[in-house]
DNA sequence: CCATTAGGTTGCATATTACAACCAGACAAG
DNA sequence: CTTGTCTGGTTGTAATATGCAACCTAATGG
């Protein structure tokens, strides 16, 4: 789990995040927590992954502040995860993620689920990169600096 | 490197490209990519991973059609490693994984690099999900459909 | 009570990762 | 054309993470 950060990536707020959310489950169980999935047994059902991992994951969100316990909201003695303000902070990164997956992991002929606007009912816009006077900006309009 | 997709997750556009993506080097191989590395020597140096694992994660990304090879531009026999159209469509996923990077992962005394644009030299603006007319959608604003 | 469910932990087998040594094909110098 | 060095890997082999199944305890339900 834990993983050894180069020197150089130190001070790199792409390398850092990787400890919290780098492996292969854990950013789904954030998809589904923004589902509105909270029991431990709600995703294992939903992830079908072992229940050790599960729970080592869980606790590693834990102690990253991206999840948080709390007594369960249907007044039985379990407890519940729930996003936290940093958790909720990963939305546009998982929904950069779902616009990926759409645009190159299906066929048109294939079917999936897509992001929609729950007032319209209509997908959400795609992300974009603006400049801060509003210019579209590509890779290679950005560059990476020391601040 | 294989995982199985649960049954579930097989039409979630979140869930396929982790296939591609999901472990620990590849976003930063993606990330240097952006950063205009080519070489194998570049990024391993850069990285300071074992070359047999960067090897590994190079085959894959070239195979998910996120890196190509090509000859080398220095007119050497030796190839190079450039991103793909799908690999440069990562580039909103990376900015979200820096941007939430930044927010929660260094106090305030700690410098950070950070992206900026090349033409003003000026940070670039946080990334926002809007919806179709143009209203700001926080997650409760939204929900995941069939389609 | 007794049975069942929720939410785990513990062993153990397997797969992945890392580190280091090695190696073959450019390339450069003489 | 021969020696040495750099590039870009491919083997070992040891450490680590993962997955599966069994087990366990506390709550809950009847």
């Amino acid at each position: 789990m834990v993983k050894r950060i180069s020197h150089r990536d130190a001070l790199c707020p792409v390398a850092r995040p990787l400890d919290a959310i780098g492996d292969w489950w854990s950013l789904l169980i954030v998809r589904d927590a923004f589902g509105g999935l909270r029991r431990f047994g709600e995703f294992q059902k939903s992830l079908g992954l072992a229940k050790n991992i599960l729970s080592a994951r869980l606790k590693n969100l834990v102690e990253h502040d991206v999840l948080e316990t709390v007594p369960a909201s249907d007044g039985s003695a379990y407890q519940e995860y729930v996003l936290t303000e940093k958790g909720r902070g990963l939305f546009p990164l998982l929904v950069a993620l779902r616009q990926w997956g759409e645009d190159y992991f299906f066929r048109p002929s294939e079917g999936h689920v897509t992001l929609v606007d729950r007032k319209r009912g209509k997908p959400v816009r795609r992300l974009e990169l603006r400049a801060q006077d509003g210019r579209l900006l590509e890779p290679e309009d950005t560059y990476v600096k020391a601040c």
